[in-house]
RNA sequence: GGGCGAUUAGCUCAGGGGUAGAGCGCCUCCCUUACAAGGAGGAGGUCGCUGGUUCGAACCCAGCAUCGCCCACCA
C-alpha cells in the first residue's frame, strides 16, 4: 500500500482542496452553545490597502494555532476576521496612484469622487487579503467578517462618539496639533516619526525700536536662535528667563519683528533655558507646542502665517504664498541683506515627519475635536494593575501602564476624506450637537473625518454587533486573546482597552500576546522602499504553507528575529519526515493477537504524554518557540529516531496499536501549527471524519511509567555507545557483548547489532562508558588495533570527572549548603566514575 | 534626556543558580525496503566586559561597552 503513496508530500495539490473541504464542513463556524465553553480572538484587522506581509503571516499562524487548538479541545472557538478602511493610510495610497496615473490630486477630483476611488481600491484590495488568509490556512468564521466601514459597524462608530460627545468627554478646541502639509490634516502625536535631521541654527536678530538706547552688550538688537526662521513672521514675543541677570534691563522693551512691522514685547517666563543659544527665545504661539503654552501664560495673541497646505499665508507678508521651505530660506537671505543675521551653525536636530506621507510635521495652531483621556484612561491602568489582562510578555503590561498613566487628550479629528464622518452639526442657529443623522433642514455636518483608530478601538464589541446586546455579544465578549505586533500597542491595544471599559463595562480581552517584528534576512525592518520584504505567498509557495507556519512560531519569542529561510526548510523537512512516518505506520502489519505493551510501547506512550502536557502548556503560555522545539524533538528524535526503529526490530504484539495511536496522536498535536499536511495524512492513515474536528490529545497521569522510561533510557545510550564504538573503532558487521544490567536486551541486542554472551573468559574486551553504564564488547584482534588510545582518551574523561567531583565534595561549604539532592547526586557521579576509571584502567593494564 | 530589551557554536536563534542547546553550515561513514528534504557518528562556545552576591553565576545584582526599540515640547 505505502508504494502507492508518493515519497515527498506535495504541498501545491492538496492545501486548496483541504481548506475547502474545511469550509464545506462547516468546521470554522462558532455559534453561541451553552453548552460549551466560548473561546474568541478576534482578528486585528489587516489594513485595505494591500497585499499581507510577513507580520500577518506571524501573527495569523498564532492566532489560527491557539484557535484550531481550542477547537480542538472542544471550546466553541471563533476566529474572527476583519478588515480595517485604514482611513489615512489608504487616503495616501490612493493619492500617490491618482497622482501616478492621471497626474491629479485629490483636490483635482473633488471629495465625492475621491472616496469613490478610496472605496474601489479598498474592494480590491479585501479580495486580495482574503484570498491570502485562506492560503494561509486562516480557520476564522467567515460568515462574521466584518469592516470598519460597513453600514453596522459604522453605526457602532456613531454610537460611541455620539456617546463620549454628551458624556462631555468629546470637545472642540483651537490648539497645537501636529499638521501633516501634505495630507492636509492633523494627525496624533503617535503617528509622527521623529527623525534627526541635518538643519541649521539661526541667528535672528530683533532691533530694539524703543528709542530706550542699546540693549545687551551694546548691541541694538536682540538676539535669538532659532531653526525655523520663517516661523519668526509669526512671533508675537521675545522671552527670556526672569532670572537670567544678562537680560534683566531687557525685559520690558520693545523689538521689531522684520517684514511684518510688528513691534513686540520682550517678556520673562521661567521656560526660558538660560544655557540654550544667547538665551533669548522668540515666540511663536501657532507653530510651536512650548510657544503656545508660553502664549496662554502671558496673554499673547497668536499669529498663524501658515497656510495648511505649508505654504505662507497672508499674515507672513512679502513672504506669502512662498513654501515653507522656500520661505525658511527666503527669509534667512532677507534678513541677511538687512543685517538682522547672525550666525548660522550646522544643527542637527530632531524633525517629526508624518508616518504616512513622510512629509515635516509643522506645529499647527486649529480647531480639533479631542477626546479626554484622563478619565478613560483610570479603569484601563486598574485593570491592567490587577490582572484583568495578561500580558505576555509582561513587561508589556507595564509598559502600557506607564503609557496610560502619562496620556494626552487624543485628537480625533483628520482633515481628511476616506473614512467615518465626524457626527457632529451645526444648526442655523449657531447650534452644536452629535447626532448619528442629520437633525433637519438648515444643519451642516463637520467636515471632519474620525482617526482611524477610533474605529479600531472599537473593534472587539463592535464586531460582535454593539450596540446590540445581541447573543454573540454576551456569549463571546470579552474575547480570550487578542494577538497583535508591539507597535500598535498605545496606538490600538490601550485604546481597545479603554474603550471597552467605558462601553462594555468589562476588558475587552483576557490575554494579549505581543508577537515578534518580522526583520529582513540583514536584522534591519523590512520595507518596501527597501526592496527588502518577503511575501509570505512565495513561501507558501516554495515551502509549503505548513513548512513556513512551523518555522515562523518555532522563531517566533518576545524578540524581534531576522527572517530565516532556513526555518521553513527545517519546517519542510519536518513535513516530510512525518509523511514518510505516515507511509511507515500506514504499512506497519496488524498484529495477529494483540497483547500487552513492551518497555519500549509504554515508553513511547510516557514520553508522548509528556510531551502533550509540555506543549500544551507551552501554546497556553504563548511560548510558541518552545512548543515547536519540544513536538519537533519528540516526532523526530523520539517517535522516529528510537520508537520506528524499535518498532522494526523488536516489535511486541501491542507495537502495531502503539505506533498507530501515538503517531496519530503527534497529527493532532501538530494540526493547529500544520493544519493541510496533517489533515493529508490523518486522511491517508484512514481516520474517520476531519482530523480538524478531532480532540487534542490530554495530558494523562496514569501513562507515566518511570520504570519503563528508565529502561528506554539506559538502553538507548547503551546503544548509542556501541554506535559511537563502531564508527570510531571503524567495526562493521555483528558483535558479541556483555550486556550491563537494567537494559532492554532485545532492543539493545538488535539495534546495537551486539549478540549477548556469557561471562567470556579470558578474551579481549572493549569497556564503553554510557553514562551509569559499562557495556562490554569482545574484541578480534584486528579490532584491538586502536583500543589503547581510545581507551586512554575515556580514562582521560573519566579522571577529569572524578577530580572534579572530588574538588567539589571536598569543599566542606558545597557539602554544608547546598541542597542534599545535589550533594547526593555528585557523590553518586562520583562514584559512577570513579569505578568507570577503575574499569577502564584495568582494561587498559589488559593491552599494555 | 528618560525607559525597555539584546549581546550564547561559523550563521539564525532557544534556554536559564548545580558539568552549555536546536536548526543550518562543517568533518567521517552510509542511496540498509518510512524518509538522501534522510540515517549513524563527530568537531566546534572561558554564554559582551568589569566587579559583586552565592558553597556554586552563562543565569541574580551593579557598572561599562556595543546594538536595537519605545517615550519626551528644548528653541
Amino acid at each position: 500500500m505505502s508504494q502507492q503513496i508518493p515519497k515527498n508530500y506535495d504541498h501545491a495539490a492538496v492545501e486548496d482542496r483541504w481548506y475547502a473541504e474545511w469550509e464545506r464542513a462547516g468546521v470554522f463556524e462558532a455559534d453561541p452553545d451553552p453548552d460549551k465553553e466560548p473561546y474568541c480572538i478576534v482578528m486585528p484587522p489587516p489594513n485595505v490597502t494591500g497585499a499581507l506581509h510577513m507580520g500577518h503571516a506571524l501573527n495569523g499562524s498564532i492566532q489560527d494555532a491557539l484557535t484550531r487548538r481550542a477547537r480542538m479541545k472542544g471550546y466553541e472557538a471563533l476566529w474572527l476576521p476583519g478588515l480595517d478602511h485604514a482611513s489615512i493610510a489608504l487616503q495616501n495610497v490612493v493619492e500617490r496612484n491618482l497622482m501616478r496615473d492621471e497626474g491629479k490630486s485629490r483636490f483635482d477630483v473633488g471629495r465625492e469622487d475621491f472616496v469613490e476611488r478610496c472605496r474601489d481600491f479598498a474592494d480590491e484590495s479585501r479580495s486580495q487579503i482574503l484570498g491570502q488568509l485562506k492560503r494561509l490556512g486562516a480557520s476564522v468564521d467567515w460568515r462574521r467578517l466584518r469592516y470598519t466601514m460597513d453600514e453596522r459597524y459604522v453605526d457602532a462608530v456613531l454610537t460611541a462618539f455620539v456617546d463620549l460627545f454628551n458624556e462631555g468627554l468629546i470637545y472642540r478646541e483651537n490648539r497645537i496639533t501636529n499638521w501633516c502639509p501634505h495630507d492636509r490634516s492633523a494627525i496624533s502625536d503617535l503617528e509622527v516619526n521623529y527623525e534627526d535631521v541635518d538643519g541649521k541654527l539661526y541667528a535672528l536678530r530683533y532691533p530694539l525700536v524703543d528709542g530706550l538706547g542699546p540693549g545687551p552688550d551694546g548691541k541694538d538688537y536682540a538676539q535669538v536662535f532659532s531653526t525655523r526662521p520663517e516661523t519668526m513672521l509669526g512671533d508675537t514675543a521675545l522671552v527670556v528667563n526672569p532670572h537670567d541677570g544678562r537680560y534683566t534691563d531687557l525685559v520690558g522693551r520693545r523689538v521689531l519683528v522684520p517684514f511684518v512691522d510688528r513691534e513686540i514685547e520682550v517678556l520673562a517666563d521661567d521656560y526660558v533655558d538660560p544655557s540654550f543659544g544667547t538665551g533669548v527665545l522668540k515666540v511663536t504661539p501657532a507653530h510651536d507646542p512650548n510657544d503656545f503654552e508660553i502664549g496662554q501664560r502671558l496673554g499673547l495673541a497668536s499669529v498663524n502665517v501658515l497656510n495648511p497646505d505649508g505654504t505662507v499665508s497672508e499674515n507672513g507678508g512679502p513672504f506669502a504664498g512662498l513654501d515653507r521651505v522656500e520661505a525658511r530660506s527666503a527669509v534667512a537671505a532677507r534678513l541677511d541683506d538687512d543685517g538682522l543675521l547672525g550666525e548660522v551653525r550646522d544643527y542637527r536636530h530632531r524633525v517629526g515627519h508624518c508616518d504616512r506621507c513622510g512629509a515635516v510635521i509643522e506645529p499647527w495652531l486649529s480647531e480639533q475635536w479631542w477626546c479626554s483621556m484622563r478619565e478613560l484612561a483610570e479603569p484601563a491602568i486598574k485593570a491592567l494593575e490587577n490582572g484583568e489582562i495578561t500580558v505576555y510578555p509582561d513587561s508589556w503590561r507595564r509598559e502600557t501602564i506607564r503609557w496610560l498613566e502619562n496620556i494626552h487628550d487624543w485628537n480625533v479629528s483628520r482633515q481628511l476624506w476616506w473614512g467615518h464622518r465626524i457626527p457632529v452639526w451645526y444648526g442655523p442657529d449657531g447650534e452644536v450637537i452629535a447626532s448619528k443623522e442629520s437633525p433637519g433642514e438648515g444643519w451642516e455636518q463637520d467636515a471632519d473625518i474620525l482617526d482611524t483608530w477610533f474605529s479600531s478601538g472599537l473593534w472587539p464589541f463592535a464586531t460582535l454587533g454593539w450596540p446590540e446586546e445581541g447573543e454573540d455579544l454576551v456569549y463571546f465578549y470579552p474575547t480570550t486573546l487578542l494577538s497583535t505586533a508591539r507597535e500598535i500597542m498605545y496606538l490600538w491595544v490601550a485604546r481597545m482597552i479603554m474603550m471597552g471599559l467605558r462601553f462594555r463595562e468589562g476588558v475587552p480581552f483576557g490575554k494579549v500576546n505581543v508577537h515578534s517584528i518580522v526583520l529582513a534576512e540583514d536584522g534591519t525592518k523590512m520595507s518596501k522602499s527597501k526592496g527588502n520584504t518577503i511575501n509570505p505567498l512565495d513561501l507558501f509557495d516554495q515551502y509549503g504553507t505548513d513548512a513556513v507556519r512551523f518555522g515562523l512560531l518555532y522563531q517566533s519569542s518576545t524578540q524581534d528575529f531576522a527572517y530565516s529561510y532556513e526555518r521553513a526548510e527545517m519546517g519542510r523537512a519536518f513535513v516530510t519526515k512525518l509523511w514518510n512516518a505516515t507511509r511507515f505506520v500506514l504499512s506497519y502489519p496488524e498484529a495477529e493477537e494483540p497483547g500487552d505493551p513492551s518497555p519500549a510501547d509504554r515508553w513511547i506512550l510516557s514520553e508522548f504524554n509528556r510531551t502533550v502536557r509540555d506543549y500544551d502548556a507551552f501554546l497556553e503560555e504563548c511560548e510558541f518557540s518552545e512548543a515547536m522545539r519540544r513536538i519537533y524533538s519528540f516526532a523526530w528524535n523520539q517517535f522516529a529516531d528510537w520508537y520506528i526503529e524499535i518498532a522494526k526490530a523488536t516489535p511486541s504484539t501491542a507495537t502495531p496499536r502503539v505506533l498507530r495511536e501515538v503517531f496519530s496522536g503527534i497529527l493532532r498535536l501538530l494540526h493547529p501549527v500544520m493544519p493541510f499536511a496533517t489533515e493529508e495524512m490523518a486522511s491517508i492513515m484512514g481516520e474517520e471524519g476531519l482530523l480538524a474536528t478531532q480532540r487534542f490529545p490530554e495530558y494523562d497521569p496514569a501513562l507515566e511509567d518511570e520504570d519503563a522510561d528508565g529502561l528506554l533510557d539506559r538502553t538507548k545510550r547503551a546503544v548509542s555507545a556501541v554506535r559511537s564504538f563502531r564508527a570510531e573503532s571503524k567495526v562493521e558487521g555483528g558483535l558479541e557483548g556483555v550486556l550491563p544490567d537494567g537494559i532492554d536486551e532485545g532492543v539493545f541486542a538488535a539495534l546495537a547489532g551486539v549478540k549477548p554472551v556469557e561471562t567470556p573468559d579470558g578474551a579481549s574486551r572493549a569497556s564503553l562508558p554510557a553514562g551509569d553504564l559499562v557495556v562490554e564488547i569482545l574484541l578480534s584482534e584486528e579490532m584491538r588495533r586502536g583500543e589503547i588510545e581510545r581507551l586512554r582518551r575515556e580514562i582521560s574523561h573519566a579522571e577529569k570527572e572524578v577530580k572534579r567531583s572530588e574538588g567539589k565534595l571536598a569543599n566542606e561549604k558545597f557539602v554544608q549548603n547546598a541542597p542534599e539532592k545535589v550533594v547526593a547526586g555528585e557523590r553518586e557521579k562520583l562514584d559512577v566514575n570513579a569505578g568507570m576509571l577503575e574499569t577502564l584502567r584495568r582494561r587498559l593494564d589488559e593491552y599494555l
